[in-house]
DNA sequence: ACCTTCTTGAGACGATTTATCAATTTCAAT
DNA sequence: ATTGAAATTGATAAATCGTCTCAAGAAGGT
């Protein structure tokens, strides 16, 4: 609870900026999100189910919202669901998807970025986010 | 109405060897998806509703899945909307999109591919697919 | 403590895509 | 060409996901 210091500190600061408020709720919230690596709306919704079970969904919605405006979260469409990836651990990264058993393999590549600037400026554009997701089999599903 | 050939012919091979039938509707939507970079199924719905008032939505993206399946088109999540990319013309590319003005311009980089290879490699997967979109602001919408 | 403003929870709602199913069409075997 | 099993279609119901609405409650500056 007093580990996630940075991040509280984080979303103080944009609440600050933007005249909302810390409640009860965003700070449940932020807890359970900072466990996760990634996760569904949903999902978290059944996990609070046990110390909050009044806890609505469209909260849980609206507060993940907040945490990518507030730079803690970043929100990435996967299959029909939206994840939220927390990215105030490690940062951004991307990811390798195994379509025979689900398994997900987080990486980061800097080369990659930088190729990415440059087709970027070449284009006029200036990137503000990007996703790159690779598909294909792992080791044991290739068998 | 000739000159896709080679794409018709690609559908015809999967359509024989998954048992399935030729009908008047997927070679209409065929057709029309040739003509696309990349278009939505309500999108096709419309535009075919001249030729054919009668054409189900459901089978238009019935239709555009049986595509992907075949290997001409690709599937691409953007915005709450599915977005079906002709791979066949130009084959597989990636996309900088611009979140001000939608604008989408296709690039296709080998070092990067090459990069994502060997990222794959190190990690024991092979990659069947990937995905890449690059989001930020055009030119014009920087100002 | 007061008061304005923001937030919450419950469910309605909207948008998109898939499932259902009776009627029709395809196509391979006669 | 005819037949008949199997696949397809169109209309619409249903499912899914996320946002909106709004009255009741909570936050926090004074
Ligand atoms: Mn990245
Ligand atoms: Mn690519
Ligand atoms: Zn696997
Ligand atoms: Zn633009």
């Amino acid at each position: 609870m007093a580990k996630s210091e940075k991040e509280m500190g984080m979303l103080r600061d944009h609440l600050a900026k933007h005249q909302l408020k810390l409640t009860r709720q965003r700070e449940l919230i932020l807890d359970a999100f900072l466990k996760q690596e990634h996760i569904t709306a949903e999902e978290m919704y059944h996990q609070l189910a046990k110390k909050d079970p009044h806890l609505g969904l469209a909260t849980i919605y609206r507060t993940l919202n907040l945490f990518c405006e507030a730079g803690l979260a970043q929100a990435r469409h996967f299959g029909t669901q939206t994840q939220y990836d927390n990215i105030s651990h490690k940062g951004h990264h991307d990811h390798l998807i195994c379509t025979g058993c689900g398994k997900i393999v987080e990486f980061e590549n800097c080369e990659i970025e930088k190729l990415q600037e440059e087709v970027a400026t070449r284009n006029g554009f200036t990137i503000t986010t990007h996703r790159l997701e690779l598909y294909g089999l792992c080791s044991r599903c290739r068998h």
